[in-house]
DNA sequence: CTGAAAGCGCTTACAG
DNA sequence: CTGAAAGCGCTTACAG
């Protein structure tokens, strides 16, 4: 029966009440007998009503739409975020709206401010926050403003953005990967980067940087290579490590997209892993244990993190931000093993 | 300056104008002289003004925002289709609202009503069709309302729908696999399908089925082992081939995540890959070509897909429905090999 | 607790 | 080509 969409005063009319009681039944605001507005919304999902998003949020209403701006949505990290999100924005009945930045701050900005001119209700900023935060500062302001006038944020990752957080165990998840490596023999350990200007990557490596100074490597034993947070990033990575740093035996790559190219260009040219090279990445994006070899790791609760993040957003605001950290686990599958002796 | 956002008619009195014809200029209507549209769009843009999407829906304008409809965003298939909807969309100005129907036929019900009633302008359907045109009816019924009223609506995949639509050669892809693995002397081929409902199953077994026929292979010699079309289900699967059909010498997933499910039970049971089985896949997600051994498998180009699909929808539609198709690629990888002397 | 009325920011006939 | 006015379907002070 797709007719024509019935409105609110049909409902009213249907169940003998004015325009202005059925809102507030349907809405739940009080200043209705629970017994009336029992009866409107009973009236109304037996009409199959359905509240026109428009009206409700031109009126003034509160808007349940979510947007959530990720990096991009093809890369198995955001795509498990994502999950998470679109998994309890569903069972709030909450439609999502999901956005690229492409791990760019300025149009990471824009889309900040294409969602509030959108008036969503919710705003999830997933993806890593930059060392800089002279880059997220417009974007703060804007937040600011958006949370001034009602809306809700919350992000992941260690952003400059002044909202509720949840915060991957970057470091320490560093931190316990490069122990590894060490606990099995590795005294020359590379590290594929990503971009400077991401926490993410700076977290990760002030874990790892800590672990093996305080392991004695110099920075000659332990060199970084930066690169794209990309398969192709973590190739051309590779590829760098193995000219100028050939006595290498352990690559970590600060993502698993990047070690699954950094395994890939291992195999072009014939590097056996872990008999010659040992790799780790970070993440656990849910293919890690299905590589050619699987991929030691750090796992991280991607859809976890997405669930989390909304439902820190839904929560009412307190006047101190709330930071959620996720924990994390190493998991040793076969592209790591023991140092080559020499 | 995140202050309060600025109306249309603030932007008019900027530019001298009326209100109507401050709207006019810069929905493209005509009715103004292209002096006026262009002096309006220039203040309108210096501004920073972004119109009320409530508003204009409310209003009766044209809605530009796109809902999509996955299975499940974190599957890389529909993630892969997202990233290509979310590019086009994000150069047209448009916001995408993502749901999941879980590949349920009254969940995708539920969300089509949920889209409409939310006044979308474009709706998505990806993922499988139904091969009982039964359980897409009434689905069908209210999306010829929402084209009546306006809408645009496309779908991935063979739906009963009614709507213009990207078709992949699953059937061709399907015969082309099954070749593939004939041509290296397999005779014991077995299939690791996903929910027979579905079209893609279907369609993808139809082709495979044929070239197995013409080849002449009884269907002891092709047993069909029925499962999820997720990871889990791929295991399975392979655990029950191993058991019930023991001279099978190659598998053929009729997805990847299947497929990777099935390499991982066969590593679990050390059955070597490609040596003792032959394994192929459907779709060529990302990863494919990075699993141990990598992945011998259809190549769709999933992003295209997604991005032809709004391409679709936003061409004005025509009397009758449109069919795009996608094309298919054998990609030979590791996992298949000749099949294993007896 | 309930209802009549104003108003949210647009678009679109309707006049000129 | 341009403008004044009605109306989209809600919510929320404002009266009662």
């Amino acid at each position: 029966m797709p007719g024509s969409p019935l409105r609110l005063v049909d409902v009213a009319a249907h169940a003998g009440v004015s325009l202005a009681t059925a809102s507030r039944a349907l809405t739940g605001r009080d200043g209705v007998s629970a017994q009336v507005a029992a009866h409107v919304r009973q009236v109304a999902s037996e009409l199959g009503y359905v509240v026109n998003l428009h009206a409700r949020t031109l009126a003034g209403g509160s808007t349940p739409t979510v947007g959530l701006i990720v990096h991009e949505i093809g890369d198995p990290y955001f795509a498990e975020i994502a999950s998470g999100v679109l998994r309890l924005a569903g069972a709030e009945q909450r439609m999502v709206q999901i956005c690229h930045s492409g791990g760019d701050p300025e149009v990471e900005l824009r889309q900040v401010r294409m969602l509030i001119a959108h008036r969503v209700g919710v705003i999830i900023v997933a993806g890593s926050g930059y060392t800089d935060p002279a880059l997220q500062a417009e974007a703060k302001a804007e937040l600011a403003a958006f949370r001034k006038g009602g809306g809700r944020v919350a992000v992941i990752g260690r952003h400059n953005l002044g909202a509720d957080a949840v915060v991957p165990d970057n470091q320490a998840g560093g931190h316990a990967v490069a122990e590894h490596l060490l606990s099995l023999g590795h005294r020359r350990i590379a590290v594929a980067a990503g971009p400077e200007r991401l926490t993410t990557v700076a977290d990760r490596m002030t874990g790892i940087a800590g672990a093996l100074a305080r392991a004695g490597l110099t920075s000659a034993e332990s060199p970084v290579v930066r690169s794209d947070f990309t398969r192709d990033g973590g190739r051309l990575a590779a590829d760098q490590i193995l000219q100028r740093h050939p006595r290498t035996t352990a690559i970590i790559a600060l993502n698993d997209v990047m070690a699954i190219g950094v395994l890939s260009a291992l195999r072009a040219r014939g590097v056996a892993v872990p008999a010659q090279m040992s790799v780790a990445g970070f993440d656990d994006v849910s293919v890690a244990a299905d590589l050619g070899p699987s991929l030691t790791t750090i796992r991280l609760p991607m859809a976890q993190m997405g669930e989390l993040a909304l439902e820190l957003a839904l929560k009412p605001p307190l006047s101190r931000l709330r930071r959620k950290w996720t924990g994390h686990q190493l998991v040793v599958r076969e592209s790591t093993g023991p140092a080559p002796a020499r």
